[in-house]
DNA sequence: CAGGATCCTTCTGGATACTG
DNA sequence: CAGTATCCAGAAGGATCCTG
């Protein structure tokens, strides 16, 4: 247990980093856990957005682009007018699903630890 | 479990989204599980760098510094010359460490799942 | 050795308008 | 309703040079 030994390299493409790269995109693991805890992982677009406020359609879509890429979403689409979406966790996502509710039970459990992060609305980190 | 139902509001200022600020800097979960398991949750900067493939110095003192800011870690300096910075982890960052090792289990469990993510060293996600 | 200060490039993500 | 296409301000973070 020193510096120097390259058992877990960090490099580009390890384990860790390509976790990471599912928290890259802000709201992917707040759609994950509405999804999950809120819609019992099916939901079409509009309730997603209505679920999550402060998303913009944009985003919401990007985000779920970049999910069902990722595997954790699957794509449904009711051909009728007017279109009909429904986003559902794959077996991948469910199982992240899990390691994002234990960091969000950790988050409540420590709020008060963290009541000097992001002391007013509208400021961001730092 | 439906939309509109506003229990656990997505805030601004909510457990999750303050969770994730902690992740808003790229490097902050990697310099904490570095720290933990790797050095037993103390390490001097220099130490630290080389533990970290590909982080520059500007970004690792920045990381530093926002982390304690948060209460994750401590700074003790050794007035000596040349001077020797060691971080510490708090009982705080000691127990973020635990959802942050289960997200990078999870990593590592799934890394067939992942394989399709960052395919090649240089480009990112997407 | 630790880290501050700049410069500069890339990316994020919000606002808005438009299509089927 | 779901999604696309632009435009654009601001943040993230890498490279480099300098200080005690």
């Amino acid at each position: 247990m020193h510096a120097g030994s390259p058992d877990e390299e960090w490099r580009e493409d390890c384990a860790p980093r390509r976790v990471l790269e599912l928290f890259a995109t802000k709201w992917t693991s707040m759609v994950l856990h509405t999804l999950h805890a809120r819609h019992g992982g099916t939901a079409r677009t509009g309730v997603l957005q209505r679920s999550l406020p402060g998303i913009s359609k944009k985003m919401l879509t990007q985000t779920l682009r970049e999910m069902e890429a990722s595997g954790l979403i699957t794509r449904h689409v009711e051909t009728v007018v007017p279109p009909a979406v429904e986003y559902r966790l794959t077996p991948l996502g469910e199982r992240f699903v899990v390691p994002v509710e234990l960091l969000y039970a950790w988050g409540r459990d420590n709020a008060d630890a963290l009541d000097f992060l992001v002391p007013r609305p509208g400021s961001r980190r730092r």
